[in-house]
RNA sequence: GCCGCUGUAGCUCAGUUGGUUAGAGCACCAGAUUGUGGAUCUGGGGGUCCCCCGUUCAAGCCGGGGCAGCGGUA
């Protein structure tokens, strides 16, 4: 029997790659950009709306749903995709990046974290193995190894103990999936450094040796610019096999995307387009709109009348404009839906590109409007 | 009519024994937001301190008169 978890590369444009992952829960087509859905939801969609939208596959987190509603009870519920009613693949996210941003609230030891509940104060330890266990009650088609994410800028002494460390904890996941996990399923590691290519380089060769399914880089989009972001991926993507899927965690903005479509990543995933949608700000062709602000007050106009989605083709301006002002529901739910939909397009438009192998033009094409406010 | 209280930013209010350029929260106008704590952060514009007169080197603050609102009262 073949493995139902595979990747296959089509084609490619420059170091762009397009290809398409296959899961007993149906194919994702790379580059990918995965909603997150944090706590079993993404948040103010249907998942319906959000299969509507193009994407194939959405995240969950291992740390906010063991706190609630709890790894046991969603698994005694039949498992994640049955009890958020979404039938296609998850990756869940394996409380890493909690490791960073809870910062005031957990303790970090060798085997593993200590955190606080953000939501009641109670104490809760996860090492490498209940991550992968509970990932696993979950029934996560992805499941990531636990890391440790750190902010940049870091001292060297720092980005490097949390590189070790990452490493020790992929192997630790990496045994536990094996008594854990089932077929079809497949586990990431997640490369660790920092923006010191020498121990990017480690940090991949290690993993790449430790033969996992998919390959992450994590800790990037955490304070250390663009440039910086992108110099660390070409450090890195070099030192991993190309025969698997690559996936660059927490990113990010349309051009993040693009530019790093470009150097050969295929999976993506950031609250930016359901969170700054919460808040007001849509994403468009022509770049990021802030639907709060007054210009709008009176524009008759959608966000985008070319658009698939009702949500941007449909309202008025004038109308998100007045809901994000009152603080209506509705807002959030139509500019969530609205982004979701603009970041599918966007892989549908980065794909398409690729496989007609004008990818750099592509990019001199879009990268402009896409990295600023729409000009007014 | 009389008695009391009140009047400071769009709103609700603070403002010390009179002392530099009168503040806050909200609202408003913008900006940020990257493996989501439905969060947060950062800037900005905004004043006839109810009006007039007086005291004083100096008045949002003290005195007199007026106006307005609220409450009480025969």
């Amino acid at each position: 029997m073949s493995d139902p978890f595979a990747f296959s590369l089509i084609t490619t444009s420059g170091d762009a790659r397009l290809g398409e992952i296959a899961t007993p829960r149906g194919a994702i087509r790379t580059p990918a950009f995965m909603p997150v859905g944090t706590a079993g939801t993404v948040k103010a969609l249907y998942p319906d709306q959000v299969k509507a939208a193009g994407a194939d596959i959405v995240l969950g987190n291992t740390y906010h749903l063991m706190l609630r509603p709890g790894a046991e009870r969603v698994a005694r519920l039949g498992g994640l995709h049955k009890f958020m009613r979404w039938d296609g693949p998850i990756l869940t996210d394996s409380g890493g990046f909690q490791v960073m941003s809870l910062k005031g609230l957990r303790k970090l030891t060798e085997d593993g974290v200590t955190f606080q509940s953000h939501i009641d104060g109670s104490t809760h330890t996860m090492s490498p193995e209940r991550s992968i266990e509970i990932q696993c009650l979950l029934g996560a088609d992805i499941q990531m190894q636990l890391d440790e994410c750190i902010e940049l800028p870091a001292t060297q002494e720092r980005a490097t103990a949390a590189m070790e460390l990452s490493l020790r904890w992929a192997e630790r996941c990496k045994r536990a999936f094996e008594r854990f996990g089932k077929p079809g399923q497949a586990l990431f590691g997640i490369v660790q450094g920092a923006t010191d290519l020498e121990l990017r380089r480690r940090s991949a060769q290690e993993l790449a040796g430790m033969n996992f399914d998919g390959y992450a880089v994590g800790g990037l989009a955490v304070g250390e610019g663009q440039d910086a972001m992108l110099a660390t991926l070409d450090g890195t993507l070099a030192h991993l096999p190309s025969s698997k899927p690559r996936y660059l965690m927490g990113v990010g903005t349309p051009v993040d995307i693009i530019e790093a479509v470009a150097r050969g990543i295929d999976m993506f995933d950031c609250v930016m387009p359901t969170r700054s949608g919460r808040h007001g700000q849509a994403f468009t062709w022509g770049g990021k709109v802030n639907l709060k602000n007054a210009r709008h007050a009176e524009d008759t106009a959608p966000l985008d009348a070319n658009s698939m989605c009702p949500a941007a083709r449909d309202y008025s301006r004038a109308y998100l404009h007045h809901l994000m002002k009152s603080g209506e529901y509705l807002g959030p739910m139509l500019l969530s839906w609205a982004n979701t939909a603009f970041y599918q397009d966007l892989m549908a438009a980065i794909r398409q590109a690729i496989a007609e192998n004008r990818y750099a033009d592509f990019v001199s094409e879009h990268r402009a409007a896409l990295s600023g406010n729409e000009a007014v």
